[in-house]
RNA sequence: GGCCAGGUAGCUCAGUUGGUACGAGCGUCCGCCUGAAAAGUGGAAGGUCGGCGGUUCGACCCCGCCCCUGGCCA
């Protein structure tokens, strides 16, 4: 059975080139774990790989979603798994380039989210409003004083979803990511790229985006309902561009929130996957970096065999 | 050369009518995360308040001189 691989690390690391060599030398298949490439016409703003840039290898999960449809890591999750079992089933390579933590662990782990309720959900949405944050977070204390311990009363998101999965399961809400399971059949190669050379590479990256006409695209989304959209209005550099059509601050300011926004999710990033101790990290400017990374992968397909 | 404004945390700036700097944003560092994760969140480190003198019980805030920056006028 073929591995899944899965290339991480933080935003303008180099995971997608990688990713793509990695998926022409094996015969692989990209498949994008990523929370806004996955919404069509954000392109430039997401650095999505162009279609004449794909070199013939086929990507899963990019322009799946209209910029007005939420996402969900659940849904993300069986998107994602039945893309895995697609490309397998035609015997190919998965190779999953991401840097949503949290979508990498959904999809390569055994990780299961308890289903949503939009009424229920709305309903504790507008208690939050109502009776303030505390409050709320005060009533979580009392049906599953767990939970409460650990997501602090201003986090009102994770507040209000612990108590809808607790009203809808009528079960505690676990508050806790389980332990990284076991590393299965999966070889997770991580990128590192020292700071300040990442913090150059995404303020020229940024640059980029606005010379190719970054602000033209959301604006052109505009009509799609790119605003109203829950999660897509909130990608980096779209939030900003959108503050700045709706006159909330310079386009020179959007320009600078996007930077700053961006360099503030790499660290995100970069503290969540130090903590999954089964990556392989590899420096990104490493010059045989595709040749180690191969390595790594045809390892990790030789190993079951071995193990079993 | 003269006049004006200003020199406070790594950066941009608040602030104190003289009584141990409540600082803020950004940056840095360390964390958390189960249906919005490019989102949401907790914490920490950092300043002899331009320099030297003076007034005062006491000055970052008052006075003098000096240095630096920006602007205006010659």
């Amino acid at each position: 059975m073929q591995p899944i691989v899965a290339v991480v690390g933080p935003t303008a690391s180099g995971k997608s080139d990688l990713g793509l060599e990695i998926a022409l030398a094996r015969r692989g298949e990209i498949i994008s774990l990523d929370a806004s490439q996955i919404y069509r016409g954000m392109d430039i703003g997401t650095a999505k790989t162009p279609p004449c840039g794909r070199a013939g290898v086929t990507h899963h999960l990019l322009d799946v979603l209209d910029v007005s449809d939420s996402a969900s890591v659940a849904e993300f999750q069986r998107l994602a798994r039945a893309a895995i079992d697609d490309v397998r089933s035609r015997e190919r390579l998965p190779v999953c380039v991401g840097g949503s933590g949290l979508y990498v662990r959904a999809v390569l782990e055994q990780l299961e989210f308890p289903a949503t309720d939009p009424v229920v959900r709305a309903r504790l949405e507008r208690e939050r409003t109502a009776i303030g944050a505390d409050a709320l977070h005060a009533r979580l204390t009392e049906v599953d004083p767990v939970a409460a311990a650990a997501i602090l009363p201003g986090n009102t998101r994770r507040v209000v979803r612990a108590l809808e999965v607790i009203e809808i399961t009528g079960r505690p809400f676990t508050a806790v990511l389980p332990q990284h399971s076991q590393p299965g059949n999966d070889v997770r190669i991580g990128l590192t790229v020292p700071r300040e050379v990442l913090a150059a590479r995404i303020r020229d990256r940024a640059q980029r985006m606005w010379d190719d006409g970054l602000v033209d695209e959301v604006r052109g989304l505009l009509p799609h309902g790119l605003r109203e959209g829950v999660t897509a209005s909130k990608a980096l550099g779209y939030q900003q561009v959108l503050a700045f059509l709706a006159h909330e601050c310079s386009e020179d300011e959007a320009f600078e929130a996007t930077v700053s926004g961006t360099l503030r999710f790499a660290r995100r990033q970069m503290q969540w996957f130090r903590r999954d101790a089964a990556i392989h990290w590899l420096e990104h400017d490493d010059p045989r970096l595709l040749q180690r990374a191969l390595e790594l992968v045809d390892a990790a397909s030789a190993e079951p065999f071995a193990r079993d």
